[in-house]
DNA sequence: GATGATTACGGACGCCGTAAGCATA
DNA sequence: TATGCTTACGGCGTCCGTAATCATC
């Protein structure tokens, strides 16, 4: 494959480590980039020593990571459409899912003893991808979305998705701020707050620009982690708001949750398997587990 | 490419149809084909005798042309980054951009005497097509959206879009309708209308669908035509409500437009190019006669 | 001079076309 | 029996590895 080839010699900025990771010899891959030069009508898509993508290799190399991961996402769904059901259970899940999957993996537990479960907490866009590249058997996706719009997930593929669960929303704040005694609030009132985006946990930053209606945000902190108590700690000490479901405060008694006045905005869970795949005996227990 | 050879396969259903189109000989098909299977593992793709896709088969069908549309994108981005601007122009527009951009061609014209311009009319997803596979300069796409939401469009790579004008949504239904005398319509109070579903000219059923707030629309009419006047002609003659900008029914009596209440809901016309290319002279100027 | 990309060359493999084989309608 | 897919085989091109060349730090 030249594209992945060629994404490695970008990546790394030198042809000869992107043949030791590929397991060729430097030549061959000097050849592969001529060739795919070549195959371009012989448009330059490197700058030699340094090895920097030239303005035609940049867009190249922004086609090329969905195009690969598309291409994968198609050869897993052809042998999961070809295989027999795994026996094995593989889900990623949001870290906002955690709560609602450790219910059914405990139900799931006492009806098959024998079960043998791998567990990833990923962002959203990840699940997505893991699924689709088939990397797993199940995920499980939150996002914060309006009422009718689907999950803003990265376009993988063809996925199957059932709505598992809804929750309102609030914004998460310190027991000590100002609007800490509020019944609501309208997002809309509070494009000038110091937001704290958390892609990986709750919604990503264009999520929240859209929900808040503001064209851009004010000086935000981005949380890349995917576990919620170490954002919770970031919300106690003041770090910015945050929106979440109310319930991720319970038991922290320094944090409180403003319940959001818009009415059309929810946080949807949503789990994704392959469109006709089958998950397996424990893929279908925990799905049903799961209300789906 | 063997995923273009399998798909011709399949879309003809013959080995010997798929060779002749593709200038290859039936044994050469067979192999590739044969090569494909082999790929994945030995997974058969293709009944034979009926040639009709198995089940893994239909999986793959499903990815491929999404991913040969993502491919021949790619290459015409990378041509386009790399070539010199065009010294001709290609414009693929939705009819409902087609006043605005009359305006800016008739401007056009004046100042570049000169000017080697082509029209496609197309609906909003062609356009997108066309733009990302290089098969014009600019693209001009028209949607029914919420208002912060994106159009609407394939996931055809990166893309330019620039906003050239929005329009507030009306129903249009013909003057002896019951509801023509009505100052103002819900959207969520026809639910059970009869709609008539332009997707090459208006909305695609999906957003027709959201905008009205139902999980689907009872016996709807649809028409695939991209002119605007055979639409028409099916509004004046009661085949069923559409929703479109007002301006649509101006000059025709027969057809009455009555403004949705809804207040997010927007008609927004988009100019679509490549990210990084240059649309040419031609191009710049009817960008900017465009307003972008 | 050393690191690292390019070019030259040879062997192996892959791909297509010819031709024979074979299954199904 | 005829159509049409498959298999066998040979030529040609492609791709990778070895090795020599060349450029840059």
């Amino acid at each position: 494959m030249l594209l992945r080839t060629f994404t490695a010699v970008a990546r790394s900025g030198s042809f000869s480590a992107a043949a030791r990771e590929l397991g060729y010899i430097q030549s061959a891959v000097s050849q592969q980039i001529a060739a795919l030069e070549a195959s371009l009508g012989g448009v330059p898509l490197l700058h030699r020593r340094p090895v920097v993508p030239t303005g035609a290799g940049a867009r190249l190399l922004e086609h090329a990571e969905p195009l690969l991961l598309r291409a994968s996402a198609a050869r897993a769904d052809v042998l999961r459409a070809a295989g027999d059901p795994p026996d094995h259970l593989r889900v990623a899940a949001c870290a906002l899912a955690m709560p609602r999957l450790a219910a059914a993996v405990g139900s799931a537990t006492s009806a098959m003893p024998r079960l043998d479960l791998t567990i990833t907490v990923a962002a959203p866009d990840a699940v997505a991808i893991e699924v689709a590249r088939g990397g797993c058997e199940l995920g499980l996706a939150v996002g914060l979305t309006t009422l009718g719009d689907p999950l803003p997930l990265p376009d993988v593929g063809p996925l199957r998705s059932v709505v598992i669960s809804t929750d309102s929303v609030s914004v998460l704040l310190p027991a000590d701020h100002p609007l800490a005694r509020r019944r609501g609030l309208r997002l809309a009132d509070l494009a000038d707050a110091r937001w704290l985006l958390a892609p990986a946990v709750a919604a990503p930053a264009a999520e929240v620009r859209r929900a808040v209606g503001a064209d851009r945000l004010s000086c935000a902190i981005t949380y890349a982690g995917t576990d919620l108590a170490g954002l919770l700690a970031l919300v106690a000490a003041g770090a910015g708001l945050v929106p979440l479901p109310a319930w991720v405060a319970a038991g922290h008694p320094e944090v409180v949750a403003v319940p959001v006045t818009e009415p059309r905005l929810e946080f949807r869970a949503e789990l994704l398997s392959g469109v006709t795949a089958d998950p397996g005996a424990a893929g279908a227990l925990l799905a049903t587990l799961l209300g789906a």
